[in-house]
DNA sequence: TCACTTGCTGACCCATGGGTCATTAACTAT
DNA sequence: ATAGTTAATGACCCATGGGTCAGCAAGTGA
């Protein structure tokens, strides 16, 4: 009795093949990435591909909605649970989280969507609005509320919660392109952390 | 008499074609831009650009190598002919210079570099030496003759010039994506700068 | 078991664009 | 002048890869 050439399962199949690109994705860059490599990875046909996805480009954002998403939530779902004052979330869980950015797979999907983006005007605006300014958005209330119970004096901080992210997309970056050179990214971002967490709590305008 | 077809110009041919690439990269990136496309804007045909360039792949490392490494070039020259004190240069020449980078053309080289380098590890090492180490190397030169002459205390900025590098590659990237929703980088450029400044002047290990 | 739906296949199509080369014409030297 | 050199052309080649579709077979229900 021969084992079925293939089997139908209509619900798996789109999550399997956006998994299927996003490592082929992150191994090979959007363009260089063959519509039938994912399929192979995927164990599929290229047409049954094509039936959950209708162009390369839909498929391209379908792995960023379906991998970058989550990790926000996770984030702000740290932060909507936790009791901590300012100072021990940023030196906490806040910490802990970025610091696992780096070298992680997401790393590869900020770099695509740098190289992808321009391309794809759609996406930044979903990319913006999902990712982005809800992190942001998240690090100002942190900010805000530091601010508010006496933690840290105003400062720069308050207009640009940027400066918590710099060191992380930095590093993400130097950490792809030059492994070899790169500096403990770990540190890097606890310096800068704790840099303007000193910063916040000294005397200044 | 008729104009001629074309002019014999060997000496001049190779920078117009990297100019016209340059532009087209810019516009396109490197995988949207088509040979034929920068032969049509530097006014030539596409075999003569095959007859300076092995391939597009050379084009592109062409137009890397001469565009970013005067840049760099800039930057030591404003440094080897400076006699302002540590915090002076950062506050004056160097300020100017980075920011200058958010939204000029450079920026789009930062992105290429981004996008095309893990596929070029020849380009990258390239990039590395000829750029990104001898930046750094000359913020270190600056922060290390702070330090020397007592203008500053030790800190985590000896170990890190990459701290000063960041918001300016942050601004990048930032307002290349997000144009609309981008902070003033001049005002976080300063920030990180006035920031780091502070930190070393005053008390910390 | 037999007709029917539909998930799935893979051979095929064809636009695209990197790269070539036989030919032409602008210079050069004698 | 004129023969020789080579910058420059542009029509052509062909591998590549995104996208299609006629047909096949796994599941379904009567």
């Amino acid at each position: 009795m021969p084992e079925p050439r293939f089997r139908r399962r209509k619900e798996d199949r789109p999550q399997e093949i956006t998994e299927a690109a996003f490592e082929a994705f992150a191994e090979k860059g959007y363009s260089a990435t063959r519509v039938d490599e994912v399929a192979k990875r995927a164990g599929v046909s290229k047409g049954l591909l094509y039936l959950y996805f209708k162009t390369k480009e839909d498929l391209f954002k379908a792995v960023i909605r379906s991998f970058v998403v989550p990790k926000i939530d996770e984030l702000t779902t740290i932060i909507d649970n936790s009791e901590l004052s300012s100072e021990e979330f940023l030196r906490g869980p806040f910490l802990d989280f970025v610091k696992t950015l780096p070298g992680s797979p997401i790393s590869i999907l900020i770099r695509l969507m740098i190289s992808e983006g321009p391309k794809h005007p759609d996406l930044l605006d979903f990319y913006w609005e999902n990712v982005v300014s809800r992190g942001l958005g998240a690090l100002n209330i942190i900010v805000k509320r530091g601010v508010e119970n006496g933690e840290f004096k105003h400062s720069c901080v308050d207009e640009f919660p940027h400066l918590f992210v710099m060191p992380v997309v930095f590093s993400v970056l130097f950490k792809l392109l030059f492994e070899k050179q790169c500096p403990d990214t770990d540190k890097l971002i606890e310096a800068q952390v704790g840099l303007l967490i000193d910063h916040m709590k000294g005397e200044h305008s």
